[in-house]
DNA sequence: AGGTACTGTTGAGTATTGTTAAAGTGATGA
DNA sequence: TCATCACTTTAACAATACTCAACAGTACCT
């Protein structure tokens, strides 16, 4: 790919304009005057031999044909912002990053760190609860705890554990609903969905575990959807309805009472949860050391 | 993302580099002379307060620690040269161009295309072959016809046609092994397995299909892997063995007797594949014209 | 209408970046 | 061992990008 990029300056002064839409914001951001950016702004039009701003009032702004191009200019520096965060983690005083889809860090790992703390004194631990995969490239710096075949990008990967899943309602929830303790009745009940997203799609829902058993799908719609699993166990810890929770992530809140699983029956999840890093990972010995202990505490 | 970015010449000048290992390759691509990427070079160094490179020998190199900086960096400037491709393709004198799975286009797209072309007189078309999804930014000059929930991330989608998949060999390969005719021996017999990926877990395998008959799975590692259904397809007119083919891709084979169904029975494909565009697809006439017969094609 | 407050543009002077050419630096070979 | 080569670095001039200050257009208020 051969093709000459624009003046670098005079690209970052558009997309920063184009995510701002206002010449003054783009330099104060920039730390530059206004008229360095009106300028660079004309001196990208000249180079593309395209209009891109059009006058609106007395502000500026793109014209429609140049937003998609910004679009995925505007990605490039996202892009280029995300290596100087690597940075900033590669040389912070933290021994272990670990980031990992929200709800298995909140509600699998946080509970059983302790004892990891416990065992390492004066270990430094950063969390980080995304659901987008991180660039492979972050990997040489940091865990990440994800599910099934997301894991296969990165460079190395363990399977951890495969969850299993069954329907859980709140206390409060089954005394309005007692009924709700026979199966064959849960497809008439109010019910939260999970929201894995797109790129999920194995996931086993409520209707899977209905189907299972051989009963019909849900009647209603859900009264809620959540794209967190912790955020939908909440929902139904409120009295909201009933749910299909994973084992790891309801444990707690079962051990607590505040939710009751309403059915012996479960359905496994098709894939395992896994721990993938990089290829300098294990160099240094806290990462390996946290490494076996996490492969450890999956196994139990 | 407040963070200030480097001098993005200085950036430049470290990608270009560290891709070409060579401060004179990288000053010739970048048009400059290698003292100024040498000066750049040292001012990234200065900026980020960390060294960068090395000498080994007479040569410069990137430290080892720099090594995954700067693969995210390349990813940036990528995505920056993306950007002109897509400028490049909104002012090119091409009507419509269409991006998709490569089988889908060889096999499906390609055969059909005929009956448009000559339904629109002097329409120019132009198909690019990806396993890779585009930008959706892209969308707004391009379909894309793909497979499944990966359809999820674009603007507007709308589904094609649902395939079904059965087993078929080469007739050469049929003489040297009659029995493949009786489903229960296909387990032992060579096949060629079609690897779609990490990211499409639900597709149909030879393994499928055998288990939905109630068979076992194959016995043998399979003899080939192709990240290609066409090229898989390939392999097994050769009589390289038998494989899982979708009755579109293989339907011009099977008619020109290359192919041959070795069984009635189907499975289906757990999702369809979809025409996606983007918000400003539709506003000109020769796209809206091809959206429509594609779909009509995909409904016969 | 006219004043005021914003926002963006323009042009000449200053600072930063790239060029040119000469000087290091390690590998290679007679 | 010294000349040579291939490559990179350094330092003084030329080109590019930024600042500053004055200007021009639009909205809003009285």
């Amino acid at each position: 790919m051969r093709s000459n990029l624009p003046p670098l300056r005079a690209l970052q002064a558009f997309e920063s304009f184009g995510r701002l839409s206002s010449v003054n914001a783009a330099a104060q951001e920039l730390g530059v005057t206004p008229g360095a950016i009106s300028q660079q702004l004309k001196l990208l039009e000249d180079h593309l031999q395209m209009p891109l701003i059009m006058k609106d009032g007395r502000r500026a702004r793109l014209v429609p044909k140049a937003r998609s191009y910004h679009a995925v200019i505007a990605d490039g520096f996202d892009k280029l912002r995300q290596a100087q965060t690597l940075l900033a983690q590669q040389n912070s005083e933290i021994d272990i990053n670990v980031s990992g889809l929200p709800t298995l860090l909140s509600k699998w790992l946080q509970p059983r760190l302790q004892s990891f703390e416990a065992a390492n004194e004066g270990v430094s631990i950063r969390l980080e609860a995304t659901h987008g995969e991180p660039e492979p490239a972050f990997l040489d710096h940091m865990f990440r705890l994800t599910y099934g075949a997301a894991s296969e990008v990165f460079p190395h990967a363990r399977p951890l554990f495969q969850d299993v899943c069954f329907p859980v309602c709140a206390p409060d929830f089954l005394k309005r609903h007692p009924e709700a303790l026979d199966p064959a009745s849960l497809s008439d009940l109010p019910w939260v969905d999970i929201d894995w997203g797109p790129h999920y799609t194995t996931v086993p829902k409520l209707r899977t575990w209905l189907e299972a058993q051989g009963f019909p799908p849900p009647s209603r719609k859900p009264s809620s959807i959540h794209s967190l699993s912790s955020s939908a166990l909440e929902a139904v810890a409120s009295g909201q309805g009933i749910a299909l929770a994973q084992l790891s992530f309801a444990s707690v809140d079962l051990g607590l009472g505040r939710l009751i699983r309403i059915s012996q029956e479960a359905v496994k999840m098709p894939e395992p949860y896994y721990i993938c890093w990089g290829s300098m990972m294990l160099e240094q010995e806290k990462p390996r050391d946290f490494l076996n202990w996490i492969l450890a505490e999956a196994k139990i």
